[in-house]
DNA sequence: TTATATACGGATGCGCCGTATCCGCTTTGA
DNA sequence: TCAAAGCGGATACGGCGCATCCGTATATAA
């Protein structure tokens, strides 16, 4: 999967560009430069270009990383015996990651992404995100209407939350801000707990997971793949 | 207000430019050209510039509409009787018209603002929104950390999950798609409410408003104005 | 009606930026 | 030792948004 076999230098800078990938995303968005990674991570331009043939690359091989540990983090919630507490430490846990990773939080909105590569993630992602909002709902500790997709939903709202936090300046006098955004996971995390008789039910229908991929994979600006249908 | 006096084709043409700018902006979000915005009003580039000096201009004449509609929102909130519904009233208006309105939304967020502008409608408006929220407080209707900031958390989080969906294809089969934020907003609003036994207290502070303003005015982006600080 | 200030259109200049390449030099490893 | 493989980074290229400029047209007051 990684090609065929390279030089000893060849492999270490490969190695280098994705850390410093990682890094550069985090911090700035996917909107960063590939001459901004290659410099982060000390090697020219050149070389960056020649591990991967262009910036999408790049943000694939970062990508598949990252699903991996989140991967993890839906298995470890699974594992735990109390399906709230496990629904509890998904959300936080996914969205600690989340917050601190710029690029990350966009490749979950949807923007700039290579169908392919989005279709593959969400297909190994989403059932176990069904499993956690299931297991919650099987045992009664959310609302029966809630789903999975209810929590892709709650976490980018989360997430936009903290981007709007984090693009302003510093605020003096409170060194917290960075977990504000857990303040309304809270309030939403409450607002799933199961309806009292006075709570109205939800206005409108949650999507499916079929729905919420279709939405998030095709991001409308269509360099190519659909839109010919040939004939 | 509006300068002096204009002969009648030209302030004919502002306001045309004016009207097409809430369209557009509308539309396509602040990064729309102004010369998109005259082509759209039906007059060249040039006209544009001479009635705008620049595409901020237009942006604050804009928002000063805005800030009018939002105003009457609140006061119409706080001229009912219930608190709830009056809370309930504001938000679904006020996110109804940022849904709708990319540029509005974007003004929300804080991005691409001239501070001093931005100063002058949260001064106008942060009051009202405030009221809004501790009159339901007072009324025991939703819980009693709740403050007026959280309510402008809460907008910003549904904004961005009907960007998000906004920002997909068409889903067949779901004509309400555009609708889905309020799914969430009504989560929300029942994680506002008064908190039972079982429930845990919010694990962050509300920002105060002062704070929330703070937050907002200043981009860090920096043109200049603050930085320096002489001597 | 005519003269002049005012306004109009839109082609165009300018500067910026991100992508990707190219080529002379260096390193690896057989 | 000496190809082959790799490296650095200057730079070509294309696209884009902002704003101006100037020849032409229109409003308005004498």
């Amino acid at each position: 999967m990684t090609d065929v076999k390279l030089r000893k230098d060849a492999a270490l800078n490969r190695a280098r560009l994705l850390e410093a990938g990682r890094e550069v995303f985090a911090q700035r968005g996917l909107d960063a430069t590939l001459n901004d990674v290659a410099h982060h991570a000390g090697v020219g331009v050149g070389t960056a270009y020649r591990r991967f043939a262009n910036k999408e690359d790049l943000i694939d091989a970062i990508r598949y990383q990252q699903d991996n540990e989140l991967e993890a983090i839906l298995n470890e919630s699974l594992a735990m015996g109390d399906p709230w507490d496990g629904l509890v430490l998904y959300l936080e846990k996914s969205l600690a990651l989340h917050v601190s990773d710029r690029g990350m939080a966009e490749l979950l909105t949807g923007r700039r992404v290579r169908p392919e590569m989005h279709d593959q993630s969400r297909n190994r992602l989403a059932p176990l995100v069904n499993r956690v909002a299931e297991r919650a709902r099987d045992a009664g500790v959310i609302r029966a209407d809630a789903t999975g997709t209810d929590l892709i939903f709650l976490q980018i709202a989360c997430i936009s939350i903290s981007t709007v936090v984090q693009d302003g300046p510093e605020i003096e006098e409170r060194s917290d801000t960075r977990d504000l955004y857990r303040r309304y996971l809270w309030v939403m995390l409450d607002g799933l707990t199961p309806q009292r008789g006075d709570t109205a039910p939800l206005p409108v229908q949650a999507l499916t997971t079929g729905q919420l991929h279709a939405l998030l994979s095709d991001p409308i600006a269509g360099d190519n793949s659909h839109a010919a249908r040939s004939t």
